[in-house]
DNA sequence: CGCGTTGTTGACGAGTATCAACTATTGTGG
DNA sequence: CCACAATAGTTGATACTCGTCAACAACGCG
C-alpha cells in the first residue's frame, strides 16, 4: 500500500466541519479520529490505483487531487478533482473504480474500511453520513455527463471554473489557483489543450474571468460565468 | 405514487435468474418473491420522478425504459436505458437524482425499501447482492463520460449499438430492436438527432450494420462495431 | 545558458450543428 | 377504409466549432 512508504503525521486531526462528523457527538468524533492515520503524500503520488481492493477510504485535509479511470482500451479519462475537506473511497464494491493521485503535495487522512465498517455498528448516524457523502461521486458524474454532452468549450470551462470555486475553500472570494494542468482540465471536460487555452483567452478578452500567469484566475463578472456554466 | 393507479399483477413471480436473487436459497428467494408486487405499466408513463421520496426500487420484468435527469435550468440530458433484467433504484440518497419512464409497455417487479431493507438484516447475503448492483449505477455514467468525451458520432452510435446489443436480452445474437427515438439517443450521446440518423446511414453505407424500418436493426459486421465503440 | 515542459496563438481542415426540404410512418375523424 | 394531419426520420446545403499541425513564448531546472 502506498501510504506505508509514507510518514505517518504524528498528532495532528482531521477538521471536524466536514460531513462525516456532522451529526456526532464529541465522544463519537473522538472515535472516528482514533481509527484515522494522516499521511503526507508529495506531489504526484499514486494514493490508489484502479481495480486495486479498497481497503482504505480518504479525507483530503489540504491539497489536491485527481480521480482518473483508464478504459480497458487504456484511453485515460479524468472523472473529478478533489478538494480539502472532500472524502472519497465510500465505494461498496470491493475494488476502486478508478485512481487518485495527488497534484500538489497534500495531507490526507486515511481510514481502513474493517475498522471503519466496525465503528459503524457502533455509530449507526456515522453510516448513513457516509451513504450520503459516498452519493456524491454519482452526482459529480452525473453534473461532467451534463458539461460533455450539451455544452460548448468556453461554456464548460466556466462550469469547471465555477465548480473549482465552489469546492477550493480558503482563497479570497473569486481568487482561484488552478494547480491541475491544461491537458487534466481538457480531458476532464472532452477538449483538447489549445481549446481549453482558447477558452481561457476568449474568457478574458470578453473580462469575465483575468489571468495572471496560467495559474492565478480571478472572476471578474461572477454573473456571466453563472450564465455560460449553466447555458445550453 | 404512479404504481397505485395500476393494476397489480396476480401471481407472477420475478425472474431468478438475476444478480439479486444469486446466492440466495430457495427459501430466501420465496422470501424476497413475497416483498414484490409486479406492475403493469403502460408506454410512455412515470415510474417516478427525480427529487421524488425513494421509496421503492424496480426490477425490469418486460419491456425497455429511459432514465433521465433535468438540470436546475431544465435541460434534459439522457441517462441510460435500462433492459429486462435489470434494477434501479438502489441509492442511499432519500431522494433519487433521476426520473424513470417506460417506452415501451412494461411489466415491472416493485419493491419497498422498508421491507427490503428489513428483510436485508435476515439475509445478510441480500445486502451485498444490492450493493454490487447499486454500483452498475455509476458504471453506466462512467461509460457515458468515456463516449461522450472522447469519441466521434459513429463511434458513440457504435458504443450504444453495442450496450444495447449487450443487455436487450431474448432476441437473436446480431438482431436489435431500438424502442427509443432518434432524439432519446442523441440527447443519451450527446448528438443532434440529425447527427445520429446520418451516423446510422454511414454505418449502414460501411456495411457495418443493416437498417429496415429504423426500428429494426441487424448487425453485420461486429468486429468492426467493436473497434468503432472502443476507438479513442 | 541551453534544454525540456507547459501554455498560447495562428492557419487550416474535419466534424458536427443548424436550417430547410423531403419522405415515411402513425394516428384521427369522416 | 380512406383522407388528412401530425410526428419521426432522412438527406442536403451551409456555417460554425473544435481538433490538428505548427510555430512561438514563458517558465523551471540542471
Amino acid at each position: 500500500m502506498s501510504q506505508s512508504t509514507n510518514k505517518i503525521a504524528d498528532t495532528s486531526c482531521p477538521p471536524r466541519d466536514s460531513l462525516l462528523y456532522s451529526m456526532l457527538t464529541h465522544e463519537e468524533a473522538n472515535k472516528l479520529d482514533a481509527i484515522s492515520n494522516k499521511v503526507i503524500f508529495d506531489q504526484e503520488e499514486c494514493l490508489f490505483r484502479q481495480h486495486s481492493e479498497a481497503s482504505y477510504f480518504y479525507n483530503v485535509i489540504s491539497g489536491t487531487l485527481l480521480v482518473e479511470r483508464l478504459s480497458v482500451e487504456g484511453q485515460r479519462q479524468v472523472l473529478n478533482f478533489l478538494f480539502p475537506g472532500e472524502f472519497l473511497g465510500f465505494t461498496h464494491n470491493p475494488f476502486f473504480e478508478f485512481s487518485l493521485y495527488s497534484l500538489t503535495d497534500a495531507e490526507i487522512s486515511v481510514f481502513k474500511r474493517k475498522r471503519f465498517n466496525a465503528l459503524c455498528t457502533e455509530i449507526p448516524q456515522l453510516k448513513s453520513n457516509v451513504e450520503q457523502i459516498g452519493s456524491n461521486v454519482l452526482a459529480g458524474a452525473l453534473d461532467q455527463i451534463f458539461a460533455l454532452g450539451q455544452k460548448k468549450a468556453h461554456e464548460r470551462v466556466c462550469f469547471f471554473l465555477k465548480q473549482v470555486l465552489k469546492r477550493q475553500s480558503g482563497t479570497s472570494e473569486n481568487q482561484l489557483t488552478l494547480v491541475m494542468s491544461r491537458r487534466d482540465i481538457g480531458n476532464y471536460l472532452g477538449l483538447t489543450i489549445e481549446t481549453v487555452s482558447r477558452a481561457f483567452t476568449k474568457l478574458k478578452n470578453d473580462r469575465i474571468i483575468n489571468i495572471h500567469d496560467a495559474i492565478e484566475i480571478t472572476i471578474i463578472d461572477r454573473q456571466q460565468l453563472d450564465t455560460f456554466a449553466s447555458a445550453e
